[in-house]
DNA sequence: TCGACCCATCAACATTTCTTGATCAAGAGG
DNA sequence: CCTCTTGATCAAGAAATGTTGATGGGTCGA
């Protein structure tokens, strides 16, 4: 079991949960799990400005869940690959574990 | 396979993910994965203010990841048991899933 | 070369979030 | 009662974040 720890940092953690805070993103990221999209594609589906999505892709990418690639004049983001799945050993790491100690700590 | 829009509503996930995009609440978190502790042993633990930790404690009490337990003059915290199983099958709704589409879009 | 197009970036502003110190309510105990 | 303790809440300020419109760079087709 991957322990909270061992995970590369809670600052980390935290940026990548920063990402991940805002609707916007969410709806990007929902987006992308069918495949590629260029970014007018996105803005179109969002009906969102484009200086708005350029700001909240540059957010996903910052944290690694998303890449981008150019070709011509389009740029086409996708979702990294194996972004997620640590995210998900995140949780399980600061989920209340089935080995969840029910000590009552006695206080102060 | 749960599915995004499954989900009870993306606007809850980002609220969700924004408690836990702070350094501080995910200390909290980790603290209290270890069971109950009272508000005065947090702030010895993490060296904070006492407001600030209240601050803390409600956020990711708004989202329901913790609960808290009166006894007496102390506020004892703890994880909510179920709150962070949704999360993860949130997280595996976003994720770029193994039935991952390789469609690459026609753009505009 | 020119103009249209896609997109990143910037500055300015609005909004949200976080921090700090003060205050307040309630329980415990003299 | 009176006082001390725990912890929530409030107000004010600081800091971070998101939005908008403008600008500029690179690419493409005419």
């Amino acid at each position: 079991m991957p322990t909270l720890h061992a995970s590369p940092d809670l600052s980390r953690l935290a940026r990548i949960f920063h990402a991940l805070s805002d609707e916007t993103r969410l709806c990007l990221v929902a987006m992308l799990r069918d495949g590629e999209r260029c970014v007018c594609d996105l803005t179109a589906a969002l009906d969102a400005g484009q200086s708005r999505l350029s700001f909240h892709l540059k957010t996903l990418k910052d944290v690694g869940l998303v890449q981008d690639r150019r070709e011509g004049r389009w740029a086409y983001y996708s979702l990294v690959p194996g972004a997620f799945d640590g995210l998900d050993d995140a949780i399980t790491a600061i989920s209340p574990g089935s080995a969840i100690r029910t000590v009552k700590a006695r206080c102060c």
